[in-house]
DNA sequence: GTCCTTCATCGTCATTTAACGATATAGGCG
DNA sequence: CGCCTATATCGTTAAATGACGATGAAGGAC
């Protein structure tokens, strides 16, 4: 479902570490590996790894192999598409509450 | 931390049941209590309470008792809050790729 | 007061998550 | 080829989550 797949990158999304390294990464988007990512953070390696890996299930980040490296980017088309369907969302939520305020259709 | 509540807030909306709770109550936005909700739902009856508490402590929800009956509605502030946060993060991610496409601080 | 309905909470259980250390693999360098 | 670095994966463990049935408390209705 459309909604298993949101949920899955809310899900990713819901957790501080995660969000960090989403900020990592956008901070300095271009070749950040592992252990830079790492070396931000009070974890272990392979607790990071862990995490990064969840980011990219989610299909919200993205692994470019850099040698003996392996680097990450934000993959913001997910991002843009999230974005929208979360605007989607909360749209979808928000719209009652404003009553349409000034939908012409009223005759 | 304000990412601690952010990462709260995304973790609770991530699960397709509460996806589904916060559309219910989205649609019949009055009058909407817990057995409304399982009646939607594939679920018993604590299950979807459960999932409602999630909503509820991450402040998503509200409840409204009136007499034996529990009424929840969505916290529009709260997710306007949230919908603001969640936009400026995805524009904080999102900022680096569009390479600030026509800011005009560029001579 | 008694009964009935509604619902949150409790206890339980299976699954998932988060964290770690250890390890194996993959690629560059001498 | 042999070493080193980077990192993904494995195995483990404690804690959190998701689901359920049962129950107890709160509030009408008669």
């Amino acid at each position: 479902m459309q909604d298993e797949i949101l949920a899955n990158q809310l899900r990713a999304l819901g957790h501080p570490v995660r969000l960090s390294i989403l900020r990592i990464l956008a901070q300095r988007q271009s070749d950040c590996c592992c252990a830079d990512v790492t070396q931000c953070l009070p974890l272990a390696q392979s607790t990071v790894s862990q995490h990064i890996k969840v980011l990219l299930d989610a299909g919200l980040i993205a692994r470019q192999a850099r040698g003996t490296r392996n680097c990450y980017v934000l993959a913001t088309d997910r991002l843009n598409e999230m974005n929208s369907a979360f605007g989607g969302l909360s749209e979808l939520l928000l719209q009652p509450v404003e009553a349409k305020k000034d939908s012409a259709g009223v005759a």
